[in-house]
DNA sequence: CACCCGTGGTT
DNA sequence: TAACCAAGGGT
C-alpha cells in the first residue's frame, strides 16, 4: 500500500452517473437562455465563428460585437483578410486588446488561403495549425462552426466543472490532464449532443456561473453542483496572478500603437515620443513592436503600421 | 511552466 | 482604489 499507486485527489474517478445527470439540465436551460450572437447564427459560418473566437481571447463580449461585425461586412471570407495589409487588420482591431491576435488573425487567413484554398479547415489538427489557434479554439471552431465532439475548456467550463463536478470554487492557475480527463467524461456520445453540451456550459459559465457574484438560484444544477453542496468553501491555494498595469511596457505598447493606428500616415518620431517621458521603456517598448512585427520602422526616424 | 502580451469595466 | 476579471496563445 504505497502511494506511489496512490492517484492524487484531483484526478479522482468521474461519478459515472454525472454525465447523463447534468447534461439534461443544462441543455434544457441553455435552449431557453442562451444569448443571441452573431457568430451562433448560422450565416456567420466557419469563418465567423473563428474570428469571434480570436477576439474573444481574453476580451469581453460587448466589445467585441461592433468590432466583430466591422470585420465580417469587410472580410466576409479569409481571402479577404488576406488580401489586405496586416497593418489594417491591426487598425481595424481597434481597442480590443493585445494587438498581436490581429496579426495572428491576419497570418491565418494567408494560410487558409494558401493551404486551404480559402475555407477554415474543419481538422482539429490543422486548425490548431494555425497561427493564433491553440488547443482551446481548435477544438471551439470544431464544435462551434462544424457541429464535432471536442471538449471545449475555457475559463468558464473550467470553473463549472471545477464547481459542480469537483466541488472547488475555481480550477489551478493551468489547466491540468484531470481537468481534460474530466471533460472528456462529461462529453455526450452524441455528436450533436456534445457540441451542443460545449456550448451550453461555457454559455452557463458566462452568465450563471461568473467568478465573483455566481448566482445558484438560477443555475440549472444546483441541485448537483459538489461545490454548492459542501457549502461553498472559498478558494484556498494560492491566490491567482494579479495583472498589474499602469507603468508596465504592456501600457507603453498600447499608447504607441494607438498613435499608429489613429495615423493613416507613417509616424514621426517625435509624435510617438509624447506618449511616455522615460525614454528608456519607451524606446524598449518602440523595439518589441517592431520584433512582433506590430509596427514598421522607416527610414528617418519614422514609423507605420505593417504593409508586409 | 512562468511570464509576457491591452483594454476597460466591476467590486 | 487597487485588485480582479474577461470565449488564450506563444515562448
Amino acid at each position: 500500500m504505497t502511494s506511489i499507486d496512490t492517484p492524487p485527489t484531483s484526478e479522482a474517478p468521474v461519478d459515472p452517473a454525472l454525465p447523463a445527470a447534468l447534461h439534461g439540465p443544462v441543455l434544457a436551460w441553455f435552449d431557453r437562455h442562451a444569448r443571441d450572437l452573431p457568430w451562433r447564427r448560422p450565416e456567420a459560418g466557419a469563418w465567423g465563428v473563428m474570428v469571434s473566437e480570436f477576439m474573444l481571447q481574453q476580451t469581453p463580449v460587448v466589445r467585441v460585437l461592433p468590432v466583430y461585425e466591422q470585420w465580417l461586412a469587410r472580410w466576409p471570407r479569409p481571402a479577404d483578410l488576406a488580401a489586405e495589409a496586416p497593418g489594417e487588420a491591426v487598425r481595424a482591431w481597434g481597442r480590443l486588446g493585445y494587438p498581436r491576435r490581429a496579426l495572428r488573425l491576419h497570418a491565418a487567413a494567408v494560410a487558409i488561403t494558401e493551404r486551404h484554398h480559402g475555407d477554415v479547415p474543419r481538422d482539429h489538427g490543422q486548425l490548431l495549425a494555425l497561427p493564433g489557434i491553440g488547443e482551446y479554439t481548435a477544438a471551439a471552431v470544431a464544435s462551434f462552426a462544424y457541429g464535432q465532439r471536442h471538449a471545449v475548456l475555457d475559463t468558464n467550463v473550467r470553473r463549472v466543472f471545477a464547481r459542480a463536478a469537483t466541488g472547488v470554487q475555481y480550477p489551478p492557475n493551468a489547466t491540468t490532464a484531470a481537468e481534460r480527463r474530466l471533460a472528456r467524461a462529461l462529453l455526450p456520445e452524441d455528436e450533436t449532443k456534445a457540441s451542443r453540451w460545449a456550448a451550453a456550459s461555457m454559455e452557463l459559465g458566462a452568465l450563471v456561473c461568473t467568478a465573483k457574484s455566481e448566482d445558484c438560484g438560477r443555475c440549472p444544477i444546483a441541485e448537483r453542483c459538489a461545490w454548492r453542496l459542501a457549502g461553498k468553501p472559498a478558494h484556498d491555494g494560492p491566490p491567482r496572478r494579479g495583472q498589474t498595469y499602469a507603468g508596465t511596457d504592456r501600457q507603453v505598447r498600447g499608447r504607441l500603437l494607438a498613435v499608429l493606428r489613429e495615423s493613416a500616415d507613417p509616424v514621426a518620431q517625435a509624435d510617438l515620443d509624447v506618449v511616455w517621458d522615460e525614454p528608456v521603456q519607451r524606446a524598449r517598448a518602440l523595439d518589441g513592436l517592431v520584433a512582433d512585427g506590430l509596427v514598421e520602422p522607416l527610414d528617418g526616424g519614422r514609423y507605420r503600421l505593417p504593409l508586409s
